[in-house]
DNA sequence: CCTGAAAAGCCCTCACG
DNA sequence: CGTGAGGGCTTTTCAGG
């Protein structure tokens, strides 16, 4: 099972042994050793202890959407009906490849989703043919990303 | 209707390979290759290829952000005065280690960005005392995501 | 574009300070 | 916690089909 955040002790070395794997998951484990300073066996525990730990949720290689031709992202906050399920909504925003997030939140709308297409003409068509067609969809509002400034994770 | 730019062509093997790495950036190139089928070598082989076609952004290791006590995730627009310039506003924001993203965005707001925080009160205090305190900074409209149901990349 | 082989390097465990 | 040593696996390169 999983242990209590509480009992989670990162010292100095943790950190940095994250800060390096957070930019490249794929760094060999004597290379951050020989980085920090300490041996490789030392590296190996404590990200054993970490993994065990629940502080990391994996690993992903990251792949640039442009390089594929996806240049339009945008965010679109939806109204739902009273009527309809935020569950049995989001079980339709799954099916849409183009979705890449989906909160829940407050505020004026039941449900905030990130897309990526590849043009505004796709965006157009991800937004009339599938998510304007979901039931209990009523109205939506498209913000467009004309730039991301900035991405990153949490500061450890 | 392409969905691909002309200089790069990735067929069905490198699909696969982005797909494990996706989802596992520390797979291991031979257990790849025994899943698919064929020679390390070959996936090596393809992998530099990919690596130097700029598809491949990057890796990285995924922290669980509510190991460490973060469990608020909020949107915020902002409006800007006519008078303050974006670019001098991401210098800013990017100060603040709680905005995990800054979009440019079509609209209602100048700036949309994504907040990680410890709990409510720490979101207030991001707001009142780091981002309403940025000259420029008219107004803000903050959503709070009470739980985000998908998270992934673009699929390939 | 693939393969298998071979050298180099890494992962992981262990016994121990 | 840390270490260094060692067996086994992986990475990386290369000549060849």
């Amino acid at each position: 099972m999983k242990s209590t955040p509480d009992n989670l002790k990162i010292d100095g070395i943790d950190k940095e042994i994250l800060r390096f794997l957070m930019k490249d998951a794929r760094k060999s484990i004597l290379e951050i050793a020989r980085n920090i300073g300490i041996s490789g066996a030392a590296i190996h525990q404590r990200l054993r202890k970490l993994e065990s730990s629940g502080l990391i949720a994996g690993s992903k290689f990251v792949i640039n959407p442009k390089a594929l031709g996806y240049t339009t992202m945008a965010y679109i906050g939806i109204y739902l009906d009273k009527a309809m399920s935020n569950p049995s909504a989001v079980k339709e925003l799954e099916k849409i490849p183009e979705v890449l997030e989906c909160h829940y939140t407050t505020g004026n709308w039941s449900i905030l989703i990130k897309v990526l297409c590849r043009d505004n003409e796709h965006l157009m068509q991800v937004l009339n043919k599938n998510i304007q067609q979901i039931e209990g969809v009523s109205r939506t509002e498209t913000f467009i990303s004309l730039d991301q400034q900035i991405d990153r994770q949490i500061t450890i």
